[in-house]
DNA sequence: AAGCCAACCTGGACGC
DNA sequence: TGCGTCCAGGTTGGCT
């Protein structure tokens, strides 16, 4: 049971972001064409062309696995959710079923947000609302940055559920979703049903460092299919399947290191794939 | 009060 | 072939 579709983690949206950079930012928005549509924050047609129509784009950011195209007078906030995909496309390329959402820049080229499953968010702020915004404000630190490591150990002392459960805590380290994290604990040996007070700080310094070299890796693999040019699809060949997944999707599989059969527990509603012998 | 779980939604996989 | 059923995921809100 491979992943039959990414699903956006850090390292895809950071690679949206960056593949996005340079065909937005400096440039203006045109025009917008939009559906009133509810995603798990609707997007209103009226907010999008009040606010963005004729702003210039100053940055493209990401905090955890959110993205804000910013301008001095508005924010564009998005979340891929499970099945999100900003594009950058020609207006004559055919537009593909479930988009929601299309920015129309100055250079002819068009940015669409595309959502099947409509887990995503697209919605317009003033700057000001940013800080009110109640998923952005609870995120806690990014895994590749400063203090990550620091407040993994005080979440995790103070934590009585599975580490599992701990890691996809947004509030926690942001960014992180099942497949990185089950694999982080995999490279790290711990088990994902480990309570996270049972975990002493030093293994979780081993899975704080597991944690970076997995969405390292995953960054460096989608970094490289940006530079091809082009119009950039926005996850591209990167992602998962240029990881070396060691237990994700592999239940019944035996574990390279000693050859146990890969085991699958649902674990806060979401499986947890582990190998029973090298992760504790 | 922390932790668990259902709900949201669609398309792909699978079984009959 | 075609239909039905199940399942994946991120996040929130409700329940205990």
């Amino acid at each position: 049971m491979l992943p039959y579709a990414v699903v956006p983690e850090l390292p895809e949206v950071e690679t949206v972001r960056r593949s996005l950079t340079p065909h937005l930012v400096g440039h203006r928005v045109v025009g917008i064409r939009a559906r009133r549509i509810r995603l798990r924050e609707g997007i209103e047609p009226a907010s999008w062309r009040r606010r963005f129509v004729g702003v210039r784009v100053t940055a493209v950011e990401r905090r955890g696995k959110y993205l804000l195209v910013r301008s001095e007078r508005a924010v564009g906030l998005f979340h891929l959710g499970m099945s999100g995909r900003l594009v950058v496309r020609r207006p004559e390329e055919p537009q593909e079923t479930h988009t929601h959402l299309v920015l129309c820049m100055d250079h002819g080229l068009e940015l669409r947000f595309v959502d099947p499953r409509r887990f995503g968010v697209a919605v317009a702020l003033r700057p000001g609302e940013l800080r009110e915004h109640p998923g952005l404000s609870a995120l806690g630190p990014d895994p590749l940055g400063e203090g990550a490591g620091q407040n993994l150990v005080r979440a995790a002392a103070r934590s009585r559920a599975p580490i599992r459960s701990i890691l996809l805590d947004q509030g926690v380290l942001a960014g992180l979703g099942n497949i990185y994290a089950t694999e982080a604990l995999a490279r790290a040996g711990i088990s994902p049903l480990r309570r996270g007070r049972a975990i002493a700080p030093a293994r979780l310094g081993a899975l704080t460092r597991a944690i970076r070299e997995v969405l390292g890796e995953a960054l460096e693999a989608g970094g490289t299919t940006l530079s091809d040019g082009g119009f950039v699809n926005a996850i591209g060949g990167g992602g998962y399947f240029a990881v070396k997944l060691l237990v994700y999707g592999r239940e019944g599989e035996p574990c390279q290191t000693c050859g146990s059969a890969i085991r699958r527990r649902v674990v806060g509603g979401r499986s947890a794939f582990y190998c029973p012998s090298c992760q504790r």
